[in-house]
DNA sequence: CAGCATCCCCACTGATACTG
DNA sequence: CAGTATCAGTGGGGATGCTG
């Protein structure tokens, strides 16, 4: 993501890195034990995997999620949140449950229902 | 702000409609007091009366900002955080702390001081 | 002071195919 | 399974000028 040059305030810059798409779908995904690339891709309804990793290693490159690579065949990485990811995690989770308010004034219950959220 | 047909989660409603560049931003000012178009454009680094009306329009649509116009000349308008909005000003609130502390990693103190945040 | 209309660019995203 | 490379579209956002 591109960063801007001129800041009225911090709370820009951290903006500019979870604005991706699927930044914050991400770090929900990983709080909740998702961890590989293939899991995380499949629990991510029309996430491609190019936009997962690359979105990966920007939230990586500001230490919100963390990477931990395992020698060997069959390839194993585990990505995390870090403590960091954590803390965004909490807005994140506001937001989760501002959506589920707006869902149900638009009549979407039938949506949480499935998701087992209701 | 174009939103998403499929959802994993209703997280992604509720980023979709905060994604805009300068949506934080904005409920950060409007939790400051700032209320009127011309201050609010005076306070942002950079934003143009366009994108301030455009995403002021649909933070409203979301019930996320009011707004409230009074009679007469000169014209006066004022914007505010709806319940909803201080719920995500939270959210917005956690960004600025993340900011802050980025900021101090990448040895920007300077303009942490500056703004009066250190 | 508040707000709308237009034109235009490029950053973000998606699709597809290939590699360790 | 994890990751890279390339190409193409599109809509988000910037600039500018006009209206009530």
């Amino acid at each position: 993501m591109k960063q801007r040059t001129d800041y009225t305030c911090p709370l820009e810059l951290t903006h500019d890195i979870i604005r991706g798409k699927w930044k914050p779908i991400i770090l929900w995904q990983l709080n909740k034990g998702t961890s590989s690339l293939s899991s995380l891709e499949k629990s991510i309804l029309g996430i491609s995997r190019k936009m997962l990793i690359q979105h990966l290693k920007e939230l990586a490159e500001y230490g919100i999620v963390g990477k931990k690579t395992y020698e060997g065949y069959p390839l194993k990485v585990d990505y995390f949140l870090t403590d960091r990811g954590r803390r965004i995690f909490e807005a994140v989770s506001i937001l989760q449950s501002v959506g589920i308010e707006l869902m149900l004034e638009d009549n979407r219950g039938d949506f949480l229902r499935e998701k087992g959220l209701l």
